[in-house]
DNA sequence: TAGATTGTTAATCGATTAACAATC
DNA sequence: TAGATTGTTAATCGATTAACAATC
């Protein structure tokens, strides 16, 4: 999936979505409904598609399931990607609980806390391990990714330890900014962020 | 808060969460060190402080308390934001226990189900209601806004419904599109595709 | 003073929208 | 045929980066 911006990449999931749940019952679908059940313009909604290969019907639209298949290529949802989950609190289990990781092709192999309370619980079927196994498991099932849930107080803390062991990405759902050396790379997920913009969108439509 | 962009938001969110865990040592901090560690340019830094009316100090940057505050003010962090949440499964019940949410100033009023088995318990504090009664509360308590944390499968008709109760705002972090009417709006929150980002930016690294 | 940093303008880059020929 | 829809180019819009004078 190289060549395709963050917007794109939003979008084309959003166009799964709606071909995964809500247009599941004809064969086609045109640029213009898909744009409107988006609010986006519909030329947008084309060049997003023949960004994923696939080519339209004059007067009829898109194939469904082609444009579903396709858009599932191109985001690479059948190549599985391995994650560990670092923090077993409310957020982390249920993350690993979220069923559609799987069909997306995201694997959650292990769910890390160090809490020893915690630990040797099962949750969705994983036994939650000790952090200090997991320089071993790295080395082990070679995964570079991880989803840190823990409490922001202790997210530095865990990052250096996780970079240490040999984590490379970081996917960040603590409210933290996360130091790392220049060959880790760490995303942020903020939804203080996504609440805010929310409001935005609010004000805006009053 | 209005004129400013999402990602203007986005960016500003990060930089509190920095100078609110990261940056707590020193009076001090310059828009190339906060650029530094949000891989940014530093111009863009300034450019998005100086939307949020602070002045900074030649040769020294800007005050940390100072920039913390403003950004605050620009975000409206200490305006109440009533919310309900609809969906007391795993989300619903860690986002009815993100502690941080409050310090944001979203104030979670209530959270409701329509399976038996769970109404009445209590979550974080919050009693579980029974989804039927959710046009009442909402002419009672007067909030528009709703979190959306039921399975895919329901999420359109659970949608249909709070609409029909007067419901203006759905943050959605169901993977569906919802069809609503014109007069509400729908707020996607797509972890699904944030992963794709992410992998996205991990392909580039490589 | 020399060096560092802001604040801001102009230049560039990228993303969206408008428009329309092609064609089913 | 007339109408609808794609695929794509050109125009516009918005966001980021480069550059640099001001100044502490």
């Amino acid at each position: 999936m190289p060549d395709v911006s963050n917007k794109v990449i939003n979008r084309l999931t959003l166009y799964h979505c709606l071909l995964k749940y809500t247009v599941v019952d004809r064969p086609f679908i045109s640029s213009s409904e898909i744009a409107a059940l988006l609010d986006l313009d519909d030329s947008l909604v084309r060049k997003d598609i023949a960004l994923c290969g696939v080519l339209g019907h004059k007067k009829q639209g898109y194939l469904v399931l082609d444009l579903k298949k396709s858009i599932e290529n191109k985001l690479g949802f059948s190549e599985r990607k391995k994650v560990f989950i670092i923090g077993a609190g409310r957020l982390g289990t249920a993350l690993v609980n979220y069923a559609d990781f799987k069909d997306y092709g995201i694997d959650i192999l292990a769910l890390f806390d160090n809490d020893s309370h915690k630990i040797g619980q099962e949750i969705g079927g994983q036994k939650i391990i000790s952090l200090d196994k997991l320089s071993n498991l790295i080395s082990r099932v070679n995964v570079k990714n991880i989803i840190l849930t823990v409490p922001p107080q202790v997210a530095q803390e865990v990052t250096d330890y996780a970079v240490q062991c040999g984590v490379r990405f970081i996917w960040n759902f603590t409210p933290t900014v996360l130091k790392v050396p220049k060959s880790v790379t760490v995303y942020y997920e903020n939804v203080i962020s996504s609440f805010m913009q929310m409001q935005n969108a609010m004000i805006a439509q009053i």
